[in-house]
DNA sequence: GTGGTCTAGACCACG
DNA sequence: GTGGTCTAGACCACT
């Protein structure tokens, strides 16, 4: 299984849901147009309520990342387009500064803050090509 | 005031304040050993009840960020020795994970990102040298 | 009820709840895993504040004592590990100095002090049993 | 000078007096019937206030510890004998129950605890000797 | 129903 | 005047 909750984590289960379908979209282990596992059957498989994943697909299907056809089920988006860009990218830019922040007082200098920034994206690229043919 | 507070923002208020006191310490808008207001007084000028700035204050001294002196007020840590330091560094490598997912879905590549990350850190450094003589 | 509460006792109601709980933790009175009452329920059992509870679990919670799962409710940790042992056991190494000083003045010399607290771990472990099977 | 007073530390400065005043004492740096700096002039060594050294006085008083001859000054009792007795001894109990059930809490397992508590005393007694005739 | 946050207002310990 | 604690009662997010 692609997904891996824990309910016991501090943030909510449907926002790990959505974090998981994009990093499975993003890494190619769900492509475009691919099938999705229905709400219940999702559900099931998580141990969580559906609404929960109810929850987390709605948020997915503004966020362009999934789309559904009714009476056929959820898919991978063929042409994600994110609507609120600009919005987003300003979240995107005021969590970096608070990270930086938050490595300032654990003693990371910014130039050290780059170079994790750095290691995890070495990281990700590592394993990214996973299942591009599969 | 350094500090601006978002009573409608969805993280909550003692949270921003926490945020507020490290940046303006990691910006040395507040130096080493200053005195900050009392919880009372800032109370007063965020327009926020006082228990709400007590326990940013609270969790800010257990981050040893600050100190308290009974009766005297609380002032910026001398020598600020964050405690949980691994734990923290992983949620902190954790959530750059996440920001680069969401970036990705944002269309951003990740040099794209790195970017994203260089100029936030510039900005940073470029309001950095504020107040260290004032 | 394990845990009972003295609301004229000089130290916090809050800490009180703290202590009680890793007591009834370290006795097996309470198993990893085992559900804990809510915050409510406990506010209304030992007749305080529910917010003077919830303060106790969320400082538990810090500690890894106890898991609190969203919207399911707070369980003893399966795994708990503190976070800051150096620190703290350099707090308890301090602790017995100044018991040791304080024995000292109630006429006790070294050789009864290290009596008595055998004596107390001794009456610990005799009720230590209490609920391993229950 | 043998008191040494950290106003940044949590546990109250007047409290602070008292043991470092009690330590002095069982350790032999303070003979009985020596005389003790006056509270105005401990007051200005220690750079506190001089209520708070006036109040660690009193409850030293109080305990036995010192005694006041007015006119004179305050010395250092010839004959200690503390007062509730039987109370402070269950304090006493109560602390170190509290102590075990923390140190069960940072991993360490009742021997552990009494290992740890040897060794407190064991350096202690190391340092005791210092001046019993000087 | 679960915990998390906030307000308003009160009292206490400390210096 | 400083922070620490507590109550009563409210609203919100999550499952």
């Amino acid at each position: 299984m692609w997904l891996d909750i824990n309910p016991r984590a501090s943030d909510p289960i449907y926002l790990q849901i959505i974090r998981g379908v994009k990093s499975a979209v993003a890494r190619g282990l769900l492509l475009p147009g691919e099938k999705l596992s229905s709400v219940r059957e999702l559900a099931t498989e998580l141990a969580v309520n559906h609404n929960t994943v109810a929850r987390a697909y709605q948020e997915l299907e503004r966020d362009k990342v999934i789309e559904v056809i009714v009476g056929r089920g959820t898919f991978v988006s063929l042409n994600p387009k994110p609507s609120n860009i600009e919005e987003r990218t300003q979240e995107l830019k005021d969590s970096i500064k608070t990270w930086l922040i938050e490595a300032h007082h654990l003693g990371l200098s910014a130039d050290e803050f780059l170079d994790m920034v750095k290691r995890v994206i070495f990281e990700w690229n590592d394993s990214e090509e996973v299942r591009h043919d599969n």
